[in-house]
DNA sequence: GTGAATGCAAAGACTTTGCAGCGAT
DNA sequence: ATCGCTGCAAAGTCTTTGCATTCAC
């Protein structure tokens, strides 16, 4: 009941060993993870996975908002778990050197706040529905750092 | 002296039509462009630039930092001018049908002063050296609301 | 005049799609 | 036994690159 996902039987969609392993390294996961990266730990946990079908899970879930897409700059698009509920919202931190994208959930009460009222004052001032907002914070990680 | 871009003679660039029309476009726009809109502009300007000149353009002014390139999920990445000082900070309205990117300045000074301390406690707590933020308002336009 | 910049076409990188065979229900 | 799912390879986008020509300095 709690996480459906691609798993529940009312959504039309099998259950197959590639969908299983894709949102489960997902799930798993505090990066998020590019197409050709999932195909690879799939590759070397030893179940073969072809990169097509990775593309093709990939959207299914995309559509079924059960991960959402991110593009960081270096053209490739990385994927993770989608926040479902208020509690898995989350925030990004992004390694301009190496493109890793990390995610961490723990921010202030103050912050939520700011970010309603400035999505409501948007919605007056430019006439957008706003639905939702991304922070992005950019830097170099610590592993990036001790390179230089 | 005010804004050097490409234009300055110690740069080592060329001052070419096809580079000040690209950042002539940019600059004036509050929407950030593709590679394609903006070879579409120039054209139907009556200014033929082929389109490998706009990328080629658009990679130096990146390299120099005059412009920042955007992706939002559609797989095609969007240019703007870049922040070179504070007052050009600014933050994004991303309409999730349209992919268009509108930029806004107007912020507050309590959104200023929490971005800091957040990054300032972000650095302490994962060991990222924190250059700067980003911050993606999604939702509906209001030309897409009307089309629903 | 010289080397950088351009246009065109070819090549690359990432992603999607067509089709025959396999597999979940 | 169906009809969706998969793998492979071919086709599509968007972007970059090679090369001869043109242009800024």
């Amino acid at each position: 009941m709690a996480k459906e996902g691609l798993e529940g039987s009312e959504s039309g969609y099998r259950s197959t060993e590639a969908r299983r392993l894709i949102i489960g390294l997902l799930s798993s996961s505090d990066e998020s993870l590019t197409a050709d990266q999932i195909h690879d730990r799939l590759r070397k946990a030893h179940r073969k996975v072809g990169l097509a079908t990775v593309y093709r899970t990939l959207k299914l879930m995309r559509n079924s908002r059960a991960i959402e897409r991110i593009d960081v700059g270096d053209g490739t698009a990385r994927y993770e778990t989608a926040e479902l509920r208020p509690e898995d919202h989350h925030h990004h931190l992004i390694c301009r050197s190496c493109h890793r994208v990390r995610r961490y959930a723990q921010f202030s009460e103050e912050e939520l706040d700011l970010m309603k009222r400035t999505e409501h004052s948007l919605e007056g001032r430019f006439g957008y529905q706003i639905t939702g907002h991304r922070i992005y914070f950019e830097g170099i990680c610590p592993e990036c750092q001790a390179k230089q």
